[in-house]
DNA sequence: TATTGTTATACTCTATAACTATA
DNA sequence: TATAGTTATAGAGTATAACAATA
């Protein structure tokens, strides 16, 4: 179909040529240039919400479950216990969310949001649907769902294979 | 409909009804925790080598660009350049790249594998191959195609609109 | 004056051990 | 003895300012 001469279109992207089709022969590699590159911008989003990535899952994960404990919390999200209370910290100190007492288990919290964490919650997830859809419209419909596929396909081979 | 005294139940890690469709409703989520849960196999594969991400891309840069310049490498690379001479220092002391100062602008340092570099580099790359077929196999043509496709307008969305 | 490589530094994210108070 | 939450800490990864040598 194309003739194997006749395509100088290559592009112009830096100075020298500097080839890296060795490195993007690795889907690793593309996956973390991709989400490094997505998580400048969706950074730039949250801080308009003084969030940041954590926080924000933490956030929508306890306004989508109410009563929720802490050590559920971390393992849902795949975060550390520790990690997870520093965050909860800052939440809580900004009375986005409640640490409530189970009485059934007076070792564990309840986890709630606050009216405020209820309206920042819907306002900054309305700002990342924004921040999605920069990207989300270059893609087509099968684009999308053979993406969203492949990285649950990713996460799961790895992810339940015991870590 | 089966007698519920047989069963101990399930498995305790999915034990309440923890929602977090909000969360997987967001591709970057879905991007982070896959690349999160694939990177923990990739460092453990890299490891054998004694390498981390960063020194790993470095060595196969300058493997498939003998003569590379620091600041070249570090702007196709995307890592910041004090960050990547502390990666050099090490692959050098462990006498797996040359550093050669170019005749022509004595500011500058040409970067070579030696041959002990681009035997490591050979032996790693095969292997992170290896880590790669585990989940890639589990994709289809069609799937892989997208991911990529759809990974580099990711990545070009958000690193081409000046960050 | 600008650029290359360098030093020092700081901030984020993540991981682990060990403690307390409950169970 | 085991679990929930906590404290302290350490390791990576990453970002910026400022410097010396050279262009």
């Amino acid at each position: 179909m194309k003739p194997a001469t006749a395509l100088p279109a290559q592009k112009k992207t830096r100075a020298n040529d500097i080839s890296d089709s060795q490195l993007r022969g690795l889907f690793g590699y593309n996956l973390k240039r991709s989400f490094s590159a997505l998580q400048v911008d969706l950074l730039r989003v949250l801080d308009r919400f003084d969030l940041r990535m954590v926080p924000f899952s933490t956030l929508v994960m306890i306004v989508e479950n109410p009563g929720l404990r802490q050590s559920q919390l971390a393992d849902a999200l795949a975060i550390e216990r520790p990690n997870l209370v520093v965050v909860l910290d800052t939440l809580e100190r900004r009375e986005l969310i409640t640490r409530d007492r189970v009485p059934t288990d007076r070792r564990a919290y309840a986890l709630r949001a606050t009216l405020a964490g209820h309206q920042l919650c819907e306002k900054a997830y309305r700002a990342v649907q924004a921040h999605e859809a920069r990207y989300l419209n270059r893609l087509s419909t099968a684009e999308r769902e053979a993406l969203s596929s492949a990285l649950n396909k990713i996460r799961t081979t790895f992810e339940e294979a015991g870590e």
